[in-house]
DNA sequence: TCTGGGGTCCTAGGACCC
DNA sequence: TCTGGGGTCCTAGGACCC
């Protein structure tokens, strides 16, 4: 049996943690640079709020609505996820995290009432985090997926939905719209509902390797996986990233060097970071720049460094920036984004050692730069020329405190 | 006044080579 | 008269997810 917890709209209710006076009115969050609304929350979803629209073009209706508006305060928010995580998984010792407010759990062992665990888990999740969860439990990921859905979605469900076998999956398919299913998008679904299909019960009664080639592999075994077939094995849920980007657009234009530079090299911190969570090594990396696709003339940038011997170390890969750096900055470009993508990533385990050169990295520095990092929070070690306090770092003006990140934002109690 | 996220995976098609 | 291969690598862009 599989499960998928995750959180109800989960920056918006991030939010609404440490601060009760918003618990009961329309919240909405913003991405980076407050450019999109990217979390809407059950009140607001009500004034049919859309997802990922630009802010500046709802902005009058929000404020028509009284609808609370923030930005995105990833420190708050990572530190809540953890603490939701640590809870979720003392319910079940096989736990992959699967994005900053979803794990998937799997169970071998019978449990004997899954309704009941569930429930369990939404109030221990509730006590000790403040943070509402929806649980879905399925025999496949996929049907967990939907249960999840069911759960937070549906009428009735209250949090919790369970598919054990096909009849109870039947009513929720049902009611499932087919881009509600985990895998098809908006254009997919589309395509679907022009060969007469309605719902996600519609898609499941299709023959899968029909659905193989009217679309592709991964539909086939979508249509599978909602029939109770496990597809997605476990090891699949959770298989190592083979790309890892680490990207961002300026909250103001760049157009000098060094500030460049300084941006790639906190991605270079990234990309290191997450290569060395992962333990892979890269091996091709892309270097990007460019203004705005929304600018008169679209310029952009990019450089595929190929590292001789693939590397996980922080200073390598900058070092690979400040070799490209001319290449990349061009004069009176007013940069609008920049980024690196390690593309060929190689296990850190099978390391292809050249026979003429040397590794440059220093597993040992880069260790106890995680330790600290770790220990003390990101970004109290650092490299030199990355500096994420400049001004061209993003716009944030709907920011809450950071309150269980930052002495000073400890929340206060009136007595 | 101006404003438009970030990450991952996949594939078509162009460039280049022999 | 008209036709013309195959492999590799890279880029751009689409699709999907949150």
């Amino acid at each position: 049996m599989f499960a998928l917890v995750d959180a109800v709209a989960f920056y918006a209710s991030a939010e609404k943690v440490f601060d009760p006076s918003i618990r009961n009115k329309p919240v909405v969050v913003l991405t980076n640079n407050d450019g999109c609304i990217c979390a809407v929350c059950p009140i607001a979803r009500e004034l049919n709020i859309p997802k990922f629209e630009p802010y500046f073009k709802l902005k009058n209706y929000l404020a028509k609505h009284n609808v609370i508006v923030r930005s995105s305060n990833y420190e708050l928010y990572a530190d809540l996820s953890d603490r939701m995580m640590n809870v979720i998984g003392r319910y079940c010792s096989n736990q992959h995290v699967y994005s900053i407010d979803e794990s998937f759990l799997q169970f071998n062992s019978q449990a004997p009432d899954w309704f009941k665990l569930g429930q369990e888990i939404r109030l221990a999740v509730w006590r000790e985090v403040k943070l509402p969860v929806g649980v879905g439990f399925g025999i496949t990921p996929t049907l967990a997926k939907a249960a999840n859905h069911a759960a937070k979605k549906l009428y009735g469900y209250n949090g919790v939905a369970v598919i054990s076998d096909s009849k109870q999956a039947l009513p929720i398919l049902k009611q499932m719209k087919l881009a509600d299913v985990w895998g098809i998008g908006s254009r997919l679904s589309k395509r679907l509902e022009l060969i007469g299909l309605n719902n996600a019960y519609d898609l499941a009664q299709q023959d899968p390797s029909k659905m193989r080639k009217f679309h592709s592999i991964v539909l086939e075994k979508t249509v599978r996986e909602l029939n109770g077939e496990v597809c997605l094995s476990w090891d699949e849920v959770k298989q190592d990233k083979k790309e890892i980007f680490s990207t961002r657009s300026f909250g103001t234009r760049i157009t000098d060097k060094s500030s460049l530079h300084a941006a790639l090299n906190t991605h270079a911190d990234i990309i290191g970071r997450k290569l060395r969570k992962q333990g892979s090594l890269v091996k091709k990396l892309t270097i990007f720049a460019h203004n705005s696709p929304h600018d008169a003339q679209f310029i952009k940038r990019s450089f595929l460094y190929e590292f001789i011997v693939p590397t996980s170390d922080t200073s390598v890969i900058a070092n690979a920036v400040s070799s490209v750096l001319d290449k990349l900055f061009v004069a009176n470009v007013p940069f609008y984004k920049c980024g690196l993508g390690a593309i060929e990533l190689h296990s850190g385990n099978f390391t292809q050692f050249s026979l003429f050169d040397k590794s440059q990295d220093k597993p040992e520095v880069m260790r106890i730069y995680d330790q600290i990092n770790s220990k003390y929070g990101t970004g109290t070690t650092f490299i030199a020329s990355s500096n994420m306090t400049e001004k061209w770092s993003m716009r944030r003006a709907f920011l809450s405190p950071q309150y269980t990140t930052r002495w000073a934002h400890l929340p206060e109690i009136n007595c």
